[in-house]
DNA sequence: CCATTAAGATGACCTAGATCAATATCATCG
DNA sequence: CGATGATATTGATCTAGGTCATCTTAATGG
């Protein structure tokens, strides 16, 4: 398969923007990647984050324009993945539908999540979730799952999260005072992992 | 394509429960369908509404089991469309297999917008933006956008748009003091769909 | 290397919507 | 058809999280 092996992006740079022409998904090789979208009122509601290993892009499919824009929270690398060549691929090769098939289905799955989430559980079990979320993309990239950096901005937790960036703050300072987290910074180490789970639930 | 011509649904019957393998997608024949997810604290969280001409049921390829149920909030019918038969044709037939992906990720921005609803607007904006959608979907089926039923309770409208009941019906209330809405119980009628729509913006 | 700006933390206060409770209306079936 | 349980409305009160304001710390650049 034809693949673009992407230049490095520099941080806040876009992957692509709402609107373009739909023409490839993403992978993302190295750094972390926001998804956002701006309602037509002008507000930004980020939709996902994409650490290294993780495909994005495939909101673009249905209206042939990407629906979401794509900016590296980092320095960043992404694959290119042309969508025409994978489509031409996949029916050469069954198992290659398929497998794309349930990339997008996957998708489905944890914007449900999402929607659970902030629908029905509190400040701190949001942030529960998303911290037990990114220490388990760590485990499945061989990194540690208790000491990790998040890569983006307490704004983006709680844009991401439907929170306040002062509730995000008032949240992690709370966790440590209960002895479940260190936080400095950016810089995450869980402290009480049973307890975060019993959390996020 | 082998289509199963359902049977009709009864109120309160299951077309499919989470965790049953994966074999078919859905369209909506009559009446009407919710999914539903069930986490893992028992608590039950509406993800959409399926009303005629509506397919449902793509949550399941991920995992080849559904992690949604869904069940008929009426009577309905519905066609199951087997999707192994819609994988083969769709290697014979690349339109059909865009229009599935299309479909897909249709669903992805469906989902996305109802997590920006849900983690940035209000109790009335929520529920404007739900009349609207309904709204809308029954002038394309041909109906009046203006007068319908609603065919799900005020229980299923809170759940899916993360508001109690109280606060579902407090709403409705309002939105008939201010002239903008007509209801009698499920019966909706909108007086000022200009109101409406700046509301659901 | 300091200046400027952005990001984060913390406190005081307020409000939208939750919770609790009482009542009213509807649907269903024996 | 009247009784019983589900569904909806309405009111009184409470609270999680928002808002606003201040202060601290960390990046960035000239």
């Amino acid at each position: 398969m034809k693949i673009q092996r992407g230049r490095p992006l520099h941080k806040d740079r876009h992957v692509y923007s709402a609107g373009e022409e739909f023409k490839s998904v993403f992978a993302v090789r190295s750094g972390s990647i926001k998804s956002y979208t701006v309602s037509n009122d002008g507000q930004e509601q980020v939709t996902g984050f994409h650490l290294p290993g993780e495909i994005f892009g495939m909101d673009g499919i249905a209206h042939n324009h990407y629906t979401n824009s794509a900016l590296a929270m980092e320095t960043a690398a992404v694959c290119e993945i042309p969508f025409s060549k994978l489509q031409d691929l996949s029916i050469a090769i069954p198992s290659l539908q398929r497998h794309f098939f349930q990339l997008m289905s996957k998708e489905i799955t944890n914007d449900q999540q999402l929607i659970t989430l902030l629908s029905k559980n509190s400040a701190e079990e949001r942030v529960a979730t998303l911290l037990l979320s990114i220490s388990n993309r760590n485990l499945r990239r061989q990194l540690s799952g208790t000491r990790f950096r998040l890569p983006m901005s307490r704004a983006d937790i709680g844009n991401y999260l439907g929170l306040t960036v002062e509730t995000v703050s008032r949240v992690f300072g709370r966790f440590q005072k209960q002895d479940m987290l260190k936080v400095d910074k950016k810089e995450i180490e869980v402290l009480d992992f049973d307890k975060l789970r019993a959390l996020a639930n």
